[in-house]
Formats: C-alpha cells, sequence, structure tokens
DNA sequence: GAAACGATTTGCT
DNA sequence: GCAAATCGTTTCT
C-alpha cells in the first residue's frame, strides 16, 4: 500500500486506519542516517468531537494541518522537552489524526543511538523509540517537520503500510487521556502489536 | 499583555 | 515511586 492509494486508506477515521498502519514502515531520510521504523503502538485522536484531541475547540494556528488531507505528520512540542508526531487521517475538514507511540527501529539503529546518547542513556535496542518523544528523537523528527507530506514521491519522510494480521492487534484505553463522555475503559482508542517488546512498558497490558 | 497548562521523560529518593 | 524540568499555545483579563 503505497501512493495514491495510502492516502485514500488514510483518508478513514484514525480508528479504522489505526490497525492498518500497526506494521506499517516510517522512514527518514537525513544527513546523519536513514532510519527506518516499524510502528508497534499507535493512539487514535477523533478531533473536534475528542475532549482529549487538541483539535477539540476548533481550528487553531498550530492544529490547522491536523484539519488538512491525510498523509501529513502533525508534530508539536510537549512540556517544552519533546516532540510528539502525529499522523494525520480522515478527510479534509475533519481532524482525525493517529499519535505515534512507540516503534522498533528495523533500520539504522546505529544513527538512531547516536540521535537517543545525545539527551540520554539507551541500552538497549528495543528502548531506541520506545515512547513518543523517544520515537521523536530517534527519527530526528521536530516541529520543522510539521506538515511533512508522508505521501508525496521523493519525500524525506515516508511511510508504506503492510498489514499486520488482525489477531496480532491488541487495544486498550489510551494514556492519561478520557474517551468523550468520561470512562476511558470504552473507549479502547490505542492500539499495540500484541507482545512486541518496543510498546510501552507498563502500557503493554489493557 | 499575562497566566495557566500539557497526548512525557528522566533522575533521584 | 515520585517530582522536577521547561516553553509554546491557548485563553482570559
Amino acid at each position: 500500500m503505497t501512493g495514491p492509494s495510502l492516502r485514500a486508506r488514510l483518508s478513514s477515521p484514525a480508528r479504522e486506519v489505526a490497525p492498518a498502519l500497526l506494521g506499517g514502515l516510517l522512514t527518514t531520510r537525513r544527513s546523519d542516517g536513514t532510519v527506518t521504523l516499524r510502528i508497534t503502538e499507535l493512539e487514535a485522536y477523533e478531533g473536534e468531537r475528542d475532549p482529549g484531541s487538541h483539535a477539540y475547540r476548533g481550528t487553531t494556528p498550530r492544529n490547522a494541518v491536523m484539519f488538512g488531507p491525510a498523509g501529513h505528520l502533525y508534530i508539536y512540542r510537549h512540556l517544552g522537552l519533546h516532540h510528539c508526531v502525529n499522523l494525520v487521517c480522515g478527510p479534509v475538514g475533519t481532524a482525525s489524526a493517529l499519535l505515534l507511540r512507540a516503534g522498533e527501529v528495523v533500520r539504522g539503529a546505529d544513527v538512531a543511538l547516536a540521535r537517543r546518547s545525545a539527551t540520554g542513556v539507551c541500552r538497549r535496542t528495543v528502548d531506541l523509540a520506545r515512547g513518543p518523544a523517544r520515537l521523536a528523537v530517534a527519527m530526528a523528527l521536530d516541529r520543522a517537520d510539521n506538515g511533512a507530506d508522508l505521501v508525496a514521491r521523493g519525500g524525506s519522510v515516508s511511510v508504506i503500510a503492510p498489514a499486520v494480521p488482525a489477531r496480532w492487534v491488541a487495544t486498550g484505553p489510551r494514556v492519561g487521556v478520557s474517551g468523550p463522555g468520561g470512562d476511558a475503559s470504552t473507549y479502547p482508542w490505542r492500539f499495540w502489536i500484541a507482545d512486541d517488546p518496543t510498546v510501552s512498558a507498563y502500557r503493554r497490558a489493557p
């Protein structure tokens, strides 16, 4: 699944896209090297009707990208320290998006390790991109990449999405957010690959 | 113009 | 296990 067909698939609501994107390969090409990430953990945000979404109170300069076409990156700074990376989903006009929470570095682990070593210690390969901020560092993604189109040919960032078997996909409540109407347990909007060691540890079990 | 707050990580107790 | 770190964006006066 690549090119225009990928854009079409991403134009569905985030909760429908999420299972198809698990196992997807995200690649960034930078001057210090190329890193490819196998996506293992995602969270869906449903825009204006989702209190957990930055788009809950409508469009602002910051979240404008989320209301645009699917396949672009929405990246923001959190707590003044780190970045979180989202993939915009849904049709134009909706702010549906998927937060990339974790992944497995399958190519360029040495490059990712060098980037991670600049800020902290990372002993194991599975920790390279375990967690949203770590993922951003390992992939060298920051606000400069906000709005980048992953589907366009020739871009420095791209994604392909081979499907993983449905039985590998686990779901559960999002981290630190309740669904609309309250109870987080009734909104299993987090998706991950079952038993994958790169999924955030204490969040691994529902 | 000012103030509050946050989709987290890290390091210390 | 808990608390500090840190700053752009949003919201209110």
